[in-house]
RNA sequence: GCGGACGUGGCGGAACUGGCAGACGCGCCAGACUUAGGAUCUGGUAUCGCAAGAUGUAUGGGUUCAAGUCCCUUCGUCCGCACCA
């Protein structure tokens, strides 16, 4: 520092006031964009792996480049990392904060169909309209590392791990029924469903049968849960994926029916002794091959096919029960050999389990509706609860069980499952809710999935040196009747030979999902331009893991997932140095309208943080984002809050003239102390919002001061400096430092300090407070009784009463117990 | 039904291991000042009461010298999953 900083060069007070008057307003539009400017053209955000620095890679959920561009919510997520990131850069870790785009998707391939305009070309064009948003907001990025996961140079690794996938037997294609819009003749992505109806015409989606790509994401399904332990994640996202997986224990057990086994899965295998009829999906393969034996087939034909025409949504939106009995055969109980009636009916799913149950309509509600609508017998297992009212699902001593009898549930289950595998006819087993992962889209704006059928060698993968396989051009966006992938129509393309036989063959033509670019762009992230590997060994062992991941709690069962599944995966094979990829999760919390309805374009409330970044500044939209409320809480958005933020940033440049270069008093390092302390430990816990006040709280005291001593103001400055950068380093600047405040180190609060040395202690008697006494701290319990004691107050209150107890809290409060 | 979160002034929200409820901001009220600006500055602002005081953290109860915080009850809100056997 040179000079007297307030001067900042100028040689009287004169001629200094002369130079800020010009400017007596905040000119955030020219400051902000100064900054932004050499912040770029110094590549001050640039890392690189640097093994004398402690790496902390801070990771926010990359975007899809929409037309719409950046939404008020993008910012909440980046900003909060951004404070987090550059924190940690001045507390001297080499910091990764990297950014990039999802750009796979379907709104771009809607606006192909629509406009003709190329995917690649509309998507571009957004990637450079966030790019230039993201960049007004002043964001610590590190821009020589974007990534683009719709580039040949991304896709194709995108590709060699769906090829590794496929090698190790954990990508199949398999025959599913897919959500299927009629009107539109389009297969659509789940994320394309809106409650049971097309997201873009609004008809009803129905079933289908399809050809799809499936990935064995099931195969993982424990690890997915068991390794939540060693990760430090949000209750509720652990809570969520835990109960997405659904794991469920129990036993398979075989009946006999026909002169097959018909293998029912059930988490209470201690009630089987109260079976009183079995449910078979009516997709199940025993219905069909046992048609011409039933009494009854038009009967169960035609509840089939009124099945099969139903959607999902139809399926579970009613829960009365419909069934048929499947007349002319019965099951055999195994525990008690007892022959009892099976029915079909759509309450019994064919994807979960074996599609068949064994129904206990005394114990499980939905089996006890069944019985009640057919008027089958229920013969109460275990004791308690009203069997004339409803099921009973709790706890209680068996009966009626025969060796079961007067165990417990857990008890019972054991000696249950063992005389099954004793008797030949069970097994323990475990089920999970969790299904393979569909990862074929009949669309066109995706990564193309490597794969070509040949006749005589079946599905073969591309040599990895083909590799990238990249989408041909094509004019015609729409998918053909058959349900066929855009891609179909590119014969040229489809037409190709074997990779293994050299025969004539064909490529696949349906598309990866959205969700397959960012199961692994974190890694990519760590080495971003290799073109020898998806990225080398040394990166990703400097880098990974991400130690600290932010995202929208919508992705938790889906790409944050996926993610973990996919580097999972990729660990096995040994191409990546860790089990998990995010140390640590959280998550932010939604941001509404001012009347607290969602933003959205129809209902015309849409804030555009272009707007905001215009009129008032990227340092007060960063600072609103960080103080609207609790991070992980939804928010609404309030232009008169935003104003008390805006005139916040105002009064920070405005104390500037009131700083000297004086020695500070020790109240004011109190203050400070307690600032740098609350603010450090705040942001830590992601408290951003209370972190703010705290620099309310400290700018409201030095604006009492006369004069600021230099000191002051310049630890406010770097306090602020995650917050509020393009500020922080104007001021920095105009105390007349050269080096940016940005990588100065951030300060160290002292708690001994932040101590005042004198306490306020409430007195209370009986709990009530009476008033208060100012004693020095840590003074005795003699002094603090005594002082106590002389308020006039307490004289009062306790006069004719016989003080019973004092209690004292060290520096806190005295309580007097009298009665 | 299952799982998770939550309920505090006119509003958004603070309150660490139980220890002065309402920090900080908005709004509102009063005043100052002015280059009349999206100003700025100062003071006030939980409720009832002139006051002393009383009452207050969804509800009712409990533990405690002391409860927004811990335990039980009831009510309500939001989010995710949902005929998962």
């Amino acid at each position: 520092m040179t000079g007297n900083p307030r001067y900042n060069g100028a040689e009287t007070f004169e001629e200094w006031q002369k130079q800020w008057q010009l400017e007596d307003r905040y000119n955030f539009r020219t400051i902000e964009q100064k900054w932004q400017k050499i912040w770029e053209d110094e590549k001050i955000y640039h890392v690189d792996i640097d093994n004398n620095k402690e790496k902390f890679y801070a990771l926010v959920e990359f975007p899809y480049p929409s037309g719409a561009g950046l939404h008020v919510g993008h910012p909440r997520s980046y900003t909060a990392l951004d404070v987090i990131a550059r924190k940690k850069r001045m507390q001297g870790y080499n910091v990764l904060y990297p950014m990039g785009f999802d750009a796979f998707g379907l709104p771009a391939e809607n606006y192909a169909i629509k406009t003709g305009i190329h995917p690649a070309v509309s998507t571009q064009a957004n990637i450079k309209n966030f790019t230039r948003q993201l960049k007004s907001i002043g964001f610590s990025f590190d821009w020589d590392r974007c990534i683009d996961t719709s580039s040949p140079e991304y896709y194709k690794w995108t590709q060699w791990m769906f090829i590794q996938l496929f090698k190790h037997g954990m990508a199949y294609k398999d025959k599913m029924a897919i959500n299927w819009c009629p009107s539109c003749k389009v297969g659509l992505a789940n994320e394309e469903v809106v409650n049971g109806h097309c997201e873009r015409c609004g008809a009803e989606v129905v079933r289908r049968d399809k050809e799809q790509w499936m990935i064995a994401i099931t195969k993982y399904a424990d690890r997915l849960i068991d390794d939540l332990k060693d990760v430090d994640f949000v209750d509720r996202v652990k809570a969520q994926q835990i109960n997405w997986i659904g794991r469920s224990e129990g036993a398979e057990l075989d009946f006999e029916f026909g002169q097959d086994k018909l293998t029912v899965f059930t988490t209470r295998p201690d009630t089987a002794f109260g079976v009183t009829y079995m449910v078979l999906a009516p997709e199940h393969e025993f219905v069909a091959k046992y048609m011409d034996k039933f009494e009854n087939p038009e009967e169960i034909k035609k509840y089939v096919n009124a099945t099969a025409k139903k959607s999902d949504l139809q399926r579970t939106a009613d829960d009365s029960k419909t069934g048929v009995e499947l007349k002319g055969i019965k099951a055999r109980n195994p525990y008690n050999g007892k022959m009892i009636p099976v029915f079909i009916s759509d309450y019994v799913l064919m994807g979960y389990g074996t599609g068949a149950i064994m129904a206990v309509p005394a114990h499980d509600q939905r089996d006890y509706d069944f019985a009640k609508a057919f008027n089958l017998p229920i013969i109460q297992v275990l004791d308690g609860g009203n069997i004339e009212e409803k099921a009973f699902e709790e706890d209680g001593p068996h009966i009626n069980s025969d060796f079961l009898n007067g165990l417990n549930k857990e008890d019972g289950m054991r000696q249950a499952i063992d005389y099954a595998v004793k008797n030949g006819f069970g097994r323990p087993k475990i089920n999970f809710k969790l299904r393979d992962w569909v990862f074929s889209r009949q669309r066109y704006w995706g990564e193309p999935i490597p794969m070509v059928y040949c006749e005589h060698c079946g599905w073969q993968p591309l040599d990895e040196k083909d590799l990238p396989l990249t989408l041909p051009e094509i004019s015609d966006y729409l998918p053909n009747d058959n349900g066929d992938s855009p891609l179909a129509k590119a014969t040229d393309w489809v037409n190709t030979t074997c990779p293994k036989c050299g025969k004539p063959a064909r490529r696949e033509t349906d598309v990866m999902p959205n969700w397959a670019g960012s199961s692994w762009y974190f890694l990519r992230y760590c080495d971003p331009h290799n073109d020898k590997e998806f990225a080398s060994k040394e990166a990703l062992k400097y880098w990974m893991n991400v130690d600290w991941y932010n995202g929208g709690m919508e992705h938790t069962t889906l790409h944050l997932l996926y993610s973990r599944f996919w580097h999972k995966f990729l660990y096995d094979c040994g191409y990546v140095p860790t089990k998990e990829p995010y140390n640590k999760r959280t998550s932010h919390g939604m941001i509404l309208a001012e009347n607290g309805e969602k933003m959205s374009k129809s209902r015309g409330n849409v804030i555009n943080p272009d707007d905001i970044v215009n009129n008032y500044g990227a340092d007060t939209f960063r600072l609103y984002e960080m103080f609207i409320g609790p991070f992980d809480q939804t928010a609404m958005w309030s232009e008169e809050s935003l104003m008390g933020v805006y005139r916040f940033v105002g009064k920070i440049y405005n104390l500037f003239k009131k700083v000297y270069k004086i020695e500070p008093s020790e109240t004011d390092l109190r203050a400070m102390h307690k600032c740098i302390l609350e603010v450090t430990e705040r942001i830590d816990q992601m408290k951003f919002n209370t972190a703010v006040s705290s620099l309310m709280t400290y700018v409201n005291y030095l604006s009492g001061l006369e004069k600021i001593p230099a000191e002051l103001y310049e630890t406010l400055l770097k306090l602020l400096c995650p917050f509020t950068p393009h500020l922080a380093e104007e001021m920095w600047t105009r105390l007349g430092h050269t080096a940016s405040v940005v990588v100065e180190p951030w300060p160290e609060g002292n708690p001994k300090m932040a101590q005042d040395n004198v306490v306020t202690l409430a007195v209370q008697i009986c709990g009530k407070m009476r008033g208060t006494i100012e004693l020095p701290k840590d003074s005795s319990e003699d002094v603090v009784k005594a002082a106590a004691l002389k308020l006039e107050n307490v004289a009062r209150q306790t006069a004719g009463k016989e003080i019973k107890k004092i209690i004292i809290v060290p520096n806190r409060i005295v309580n007097i117990v009298a009665a």
